[in-house]
DNA sequence: ATTAGTGCAAAACGTTTGCAACATT
DNA sequence: AATGTTGCAAACGTTTTGCACTAAT
């Protein structure tokens, strides 16, 4: 059934069965299947699934968002499983979650790397700036020398009014 | 029973009695306590209690550990009280809430304006870097102005190993 | 055939809320 | 005396867990 992602297409062949997916994405999908599946973890349906959802949308989205997306495709799919995935995509470093008090917890499966977010406190979308994430790299290590702090991993959140939102207002 | 609260002492005084603590958060007791009674909110020992533990310490507590501080003090104060007060805090600005998934909910009352955090991830603790926020203001609003955001708030946290837990491994 | 993963329901967790009794103003 | 606050318990939303069943390997 899911076969093709075991034996790749042509990245060519492969972008075009994806809408909307630049070739980084969906070569990082296979990636992220072998690496899966080298684990030993197994491919099923709703586990490949859910990390599509991760890998194709851009708009962090929460868990449940996700479960509703799953369920179009496989409507027996549990909540529990979808957090299950998560934890097991966390913990292999696949995305990075992004937890806020009111909002709930969102996920960025397509820059699992630290980067700084753009959070619209009116609609609640979050967005990646465009910008160089060396900068944010390089300020957060500059207070953790002076600080001696051995920093591992960081967060950069801006909390504001998207531009949409700006112009409604 | 509160009163030395409404009428305040001399500042030498006033940092007498409270140690380790200095003349500016001795101040900022009193003020917060002013902003608070002419905002028309009643100066209950509970309430008071819950605003001196987030003046006084630096540790950036948690609701739970708030609540047992308190219950030394007051044996009968609630956790709904805690959360309250904590909520009322927030909505006048005067205490910075850090929400972290797995950590829970830490406060910060004596810097309420936004500046970066250093979390240890062996020890838990959570402290303030000695680094001009300006930095962090700067990147924030130099990120905004490229996408469009206006920015009202925003958070840095960098996670890692403390001094401490570094020597310890 | 093994054994990891699913789905369900129950439990756990932090937080919020409704309300009668209470204490500050 | 008026009314904001407390404390209890119940409700809430999110996340986790236990376990029998199912399905990928």
């Amino acid at each position: 059934m899911l076969r093709l992602f075991f034996a790749p297409l042509p990245a060519a062949v492969r972008c075009r069965t994806l809408k909307n997916m630049n070739t980084c994405a969906a070569t990082r999908l296979d990636e992220l299947l072998q690496r899966l599946r080298k684990a030993g973890h197994r491919l099923t349906p709703q586990r490949v699934a859910i990390v599509r959802q991760l890998l194709e949308r851009d708009d962090h989205p929460s868990v449940e968002q996700l479960h509703t997306a799953i369920l179009a495709e496989f409507p027996t799919t549990s909540l529990a499983t979808v957090y299950k995935t998560i934890h097991l995509l966390k913990q292999l470093g696949e995305v990075l979650e992004l937890g806020f008090g009111e909002l709930g917890s969102r996920y960025d499966g397509r820059h699992p790397r630290p980067h700084p977010h753009l959070i619209c406190t009116r609609c609640g979308s979050i967005t990646d700036p465009p910008c160089p994430d060396d900068e944010v790299d390089a300020l957060a290590s500059r207070i953790a020398k002076q600080s001696g702090f051995a920093v591992s991993s960081h967060r950069f959140d801006l909390f504001g009014l998207c531009p949409a939102c700006r112009a409604r207002s």
